[in-house]
Parts: C-alpha cells; sequence; structure tokens
DNA sequence: TTAAATTTTTAGACAAAACTAAAAAATAAA
DNA sequence: TTTATTTTTTAGTTTTGTCTAAAAATTTAA
C-alpha cells in the first residue's frame, strides 16, 4: 500500500513584537514548569503586571498558540512551541553573528539580538544560518533550534557537580546575565577554557581551580551557573 | 587667542518606529520640495490618512524633529535632519549587507531593510559599517551617509540626458521598485554594466542601446529612472 | 475544616497610532 | 472677487497593550 503524501498548510499568522515576546517568555518558563506556566512567573520575566499577562493570554489562546484555562496555568501549543523556537532560533544566531562577524563581547549581544529576533523574515534567517555555517550553539553555549525546529543537545554538566581532581572544559552558562559574564571575564573564564578542579570545600561549596596555570576560588553561586564538559 | 572647545549634549531621544518612519519620509521629501512638505505627500508615502499624518506632526514638532505650522508645510529641524539620515544610514547599510553577505537580490532588500533599520544600537550599526568596508552606495547605486551624516557625492546623469553615439555605465536607479529592479534584471542591467547609446528616437523618447553585445529598445521611462556616468 | 495569604482574573481607564466624517483654511477657477 | 475645489485640520472612535483597584479563585496555614 503505497504511502499518501501529507502537506500541511501552516497558515502564516501575523505577531506583533510583543505577542513574540510573551511566547518565548512561555517557551523558556515551560521547560522548567513542565506543568503549566503561572501568570506571575510570565509577568515576572517581562516585567509587566499579572492583569497585563492575562489579557495577553487570551489573545494569545484565540490564535491558538496556547492552551489556557483561567487559574489553570498556560501551555504552549504545538504551533505556538514551532514559533517560539523560531525566535530563540532568530535570537541565538543573531548573537552569533554579533560576536562572530561584529567583534561584539559575550556580554553585549543579548540586548541587540532582543530587537534583530523580531525581523520578519525566513530567507534572512536562513541566509544568515549558512553565512555563518549553521552553528550549533550561540555565545553563551545554549543550542540554536535549526530551520525545522530541531534543537541540537549536547552533554553538559553544572561545574558544581564535578568532583575534585578531574579535568573539565567550560561549554556554557547557566546565568547569562550580563554581571556575571563580566565576571567571568575577569576570571578569564569563557567558553572552551579548560578548568582543572583542585579542590571542593563541603562547608560553604567553594571551589578551588586552575585555569591557563592560575589557581582561583570560586562561590558555589559561580559552580552552579557553570556548564562544563 | 585661545579656541574654546564646544560640547554639545545631544539628549538620546526615544523614537517609535512610527515616528522614524515619518521622519525618514519627510526627508526623503524635502529634498523634492524645499519649500515645506505637505501633508498629503506625506500621507501618501505612508499609506495612511493626512488626519494621521496631522496628528504625528504635532507630536514630531513637540519633540522639535520638525518646525511645523498648521496649512504651512513641515521642515526638519537640524535634530529632525541628522536622526532622518541616521536612519537611512541603517537602511542602505543593511541594504549593502543583504546583497553583498548574504546573497540577497537588488530587487528583495528594501522590505527586510524597512525592517532591519529601526534596531536600535550605535555600535551594531557603525560596526556593521566597517564590517562592509565602509562602502558609500547602496545596492541601488543611493550614496550611505557615514555616522557624523555626510553623504557622498557622485556626479550622475539620467540615462535620457544621455547623446547618442556616447559610451557610460550604469550607476544607480531613480525609481527602486521591485518591477523596475525586475525588468532591468530581465534586460541584464545592473549597477557597473556599460552601456552604449546608438540612437536615440526623438518622436515617442525611445532608446536603441547596446549592453554586452546585444541591441535593446528602451522607452522613455526606463531612460528616466536610469543614472549613469 | 475554617481562616488567612497568595495568585489570578475582571472592570475600568489611559496613551499611541490609526480611522471616518465634518469643519476650516488655502488655492484655483469663473 | 466671488464661487468652487482641494488641502488640511479638528472631533470623535477604535484597537493594542498597558496600568490600578477590586473581586474571585486557589493555595497555605492554623
Ligand atoms: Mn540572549
Ligand atoms: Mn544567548
Ligand atoms: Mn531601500
Ligand atoms: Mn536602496
Amino acid at each position: 500500500m503505497k504511502q499518501k503524501n501529507i502537506i500541511i498548510f501552516v497558515k502564516k499568522i501575523f505577531m506583533t513584537i510583543s505577542e513574540e515576546n510573551y511566547l518565548k517568555v512561555i517557551y523558556h518558563l515551560s521547560n522548567l514548569s513542565p506543568k503549566g506556566v503561572n501568570t506571575n512567573a510570565i509577568a515576572g520575566m517581562l516585567d509587566t503586571k499579572a492583569s497585563s499577562v492575562t489579557d495577553m493570554l487570551k489573545k494569545l489562546s484565540d490564535k491558538e498558540l496556547v492552551d489556557y484555562q483561567k487559574y489553570q496555568g498556560v501551555f504552549l501549543t504545538e504551533k505556538g512551541k514551532l514559533h517560539a523556537k523560531m525566535i530563540v532560533r532568530n535570537h541565538r544566531l543573531w548573537e552569533v553573528f554579533l560576536v562572530e562577524k561584529l567583534g561584539f563581547a559575550w556580554d553585549e549581544v543579548h540586548e541587540v539580538a532582543e530587537e534583530l529576533e523580531h525581523v520578519r523574515s525566513e530567507k534572512l534567517i536562513n541566509q544568515l544560518d549558512k553565512f555563518l555555517n549553521f552553528p550549533s550553539f550561540d555565545p553563551h553555549g545554549d543550542p540554536i533550534p535549526n530551520a525545522k525546529g530541531e534543537i541540537p543537545t549536547i552533554a553538559k554538566q553544572l561545574l558544581s557537580e564535578i568532583e575534585a581532581g578531574e579535568s573539565i572544559t567550560c561549554v556554557g552558562v547557566k546565568d547569562t546575565s550580563v554581571d556575571f559574564l563580566k565576571y567571568l571575564n575577569k576570571q578569564q573564564i569563557s567558553l572552551g577554557t579548560k578548568i582543572k578542579i583542585l579542590e571542593k570545600e563541603s562547608f560553604d561549596g567553594t571551589i578551588k581551580i586552575e585555569i591557563n596555570s592560575n589557581v582561583i576560588v570560586i562561590s558555589d553561586k559561580i559552580a552552579n551557573n557553570l556548564y562544563v564538559k
């Protein structure tokens, strides 16, 4: 029996920048809380009020981008998830462009990428992807969804989970704030930096490490925000 | 007597995308009608209504970006002119990027550049400028203002003004519409193309020209929209 | 299991940017 | 110089996305 071709027509929905930002935040939060994303959590991330979030959730629900029932938290639909992943794709590809081609530091790109991610052109983003040689990870080590929405994976652990004596490589940051990235700059830690764990202090969680033959001590806060392999 | 240094503090004004689009249109129109830009002309360019334009002119006037007195047409202030030139700079640099780096055709770039031009980052645009080797002209032959707002000039004439027998080079288009650019593609005319004027028909203004050893006839409409040198 | 605290939603208002319809001013024609 | 036409402005709405304040539902604590 012959397999029939299935053609899915995905109607191009027009989305405002605000709608896209909500969708992206819901996407990021739903990875952390898989039993529905709270109104307040969204409000916190977008620096807005819970009442504004409720309004927007109704709008996104009308467009079938989210499953929303009041007081029950919100979920992305497949359509919503794909759209969110495309915004993340845009964001991270632009971050790569800014670092690799325009000489930005990894702590300078996020804000600009927040604007560039909303430029609507499939050709633009796919050609940019090609121009950058189809990168798999952005300047902070986060995976870049491909044109189909598939997300590359990498085995990684937090530095805090590694035993003393091991030698590992920095492959990403969990906290991508400017302050944390600038701290890492000061300590000469960047993606690809080789780190040797010398000693773990169980009392307060500080860790003594060696980087480029320098020995430094980092706090548990740092160790809980650095991904290594 | 010693020259004193004059420091001008230009307060960074926040502008919406809509305000920037109005400013850009007023800038382009004021080059054509130096005795004040009409409300209707602006409305036509932005595909909106005259009443909306009046509203916006008041807003731009409050921000001191335009000189506006009702019924008298509108002028850009120095501040408004500089801001408009920066938007044009953004637009044209992005067009160069799309053609030179991402392989877009010259008839595909305008729409995308209309969005990219509004991304707010001085560093972004200046680094892009550098990355592109400080180009002076965009893919349609239009001049790109530098970071100070200075605009390169080039001696150019319309093809219609050239006498029979002359050999010239295409350096720009007056009409930048997709339809016109696609017509030029079909006739194998692009920036840098060498053209020899064989014969001018005074009755209807058609011109017989030679391009890459092909002889074709073009209408006066075409000849009035091609810049040559 | 009732009371208190927290979270979420509703109701009503506001600013930005657009629109329609009508009034006012400027220009062109008779 | 009147009258007619065109241009521009005003007045009053609409939509989007936000807000505050108050009500309703849910969760936590007693
Ligand atoms: Mn980012
Ligand atoms: Mn990133
Ligand atoms: Mn253009
Ligand atoms: Mn152009």
